[in-house]
DNA sequence: GGAAACTGCTTTCATTTTAAAAGCAGTTGC
DNA sequence: GCAACTGCTTTTAAAATGAAAGCAGTTTCC
């Protein structure tokens, strides 16, 4: 862990953590993208490239933002996890999904999952974030995970449909 | 503006307008500490050099986050102010801050506002942006502008029982 | 059992960004 | 008339980024 800041403003602090281009973006895959290895996370829809990426998970591995443990299938394989400091991050993506949704030149398709986020509000929040303590961190959950499903169906089907309008043009 | 985005994903969107370790602080002092001015703008906490100033301002005046006009009571000023856009960045800030907060070796004086806005909550939030529609963009405000001087009272008391523990100690 | 594909990275090198410091052409207040 | 203030720009060094290739294993598949 770094311990000199530049203040200890928690705004200031938090950008010290994850204000960089990609930081977020790697949180991003593994909350709504499932994504727990390096090669998954290095197929990001903005090409990470693989220096970057390396350096990012290390990073966060020591401020307590990620874990990273030995994959029991693979000997070279290792699984990221999320922290609850992390998983705490999703309000703000969904607030930050929201913002760049009404203010910024989205796609359809990248953008179905925020707007979902948005409509199911903090108690769809609450309950995709009991589903990340039970998949990363082993906390009990009440029934089986369903939002992240959820999201990912509704994104499949805008790209079925635009797919479908694409052959038919 | 810039069009070449490297994907249409809200939150990529988002990152690449202020995902950086500048440009929320710039908007967190024009938003808190009421700094519309260049030179107010340099006397950050974290110490922001001129040439990384003048960068973010422009690049967050050409990306429709901030506006520029002539001061009329100085001919050199310019007053910088916010749009809709970055009014809307309020609840953010409060969820960056209460997790920065959480999280993150925070020091007091500088949290007070952070804590101050979680307490508040939406209905704070809210109020706060109206305010600042009224301050930046002329609109129409019921009853005078208390929110920003609330925080700022918070903060001076915080300054000021710690001076005084320094000097009994 | 041998080849091909896959594992998490590291290395190299060119380009871009950042940072600190000094400076500058005006403008304003006293 | 001069000192302080205005929003920057310039210079130079250091650091971060990005693309591409490579690497020492491990696993899969036939």
């Amino acid at each position: 862990m770094k311990d000199d800041y530049r203040s200890g403003c928690p705004i200031n602090l938090s950008l010290e953590v994850f204000g960089d281009k990609w930081s977020l973006l790697i949180i991003r895959d593994m909350i709504f993208g499932a994504k727990r290895h390096f090669r998954e996370l290095l197929r990001s829809q903005e090409g990470i490239s693989s220096n970057i990426l390396a350096d990012r998970l290390k990073m966060l591995v020591e401020q307590g933002m990620l874990t990273k443990a030995d994959d029991p299938t693979h000997k070279q394989k290792a699984i990221y996890s999320l922290t609850e400091m992390t998983i705490a991050l999703v309000p703000i993506m969904a607030h930050l999904g929201a913002w760049g949704r009404r203010y910024l030149p989205v796609s359809e398709e990248l953008s179905i999952r925020a707007e979902l986020m948005e409509a199911g509000g903090p108690d769809l929040w609450n309950r995709f974030m009991d589903e990340l303590r039970y998949e990363h961190l082993g906390l009990p959950l009440d029934g089986p995970p369903r939002v992240r499903a959820t999201l990912q169906a509704a994104f499949e089907e805008v790209v079925a449909r635009k797919t479908g309008e694409t052959a038919v043009a």
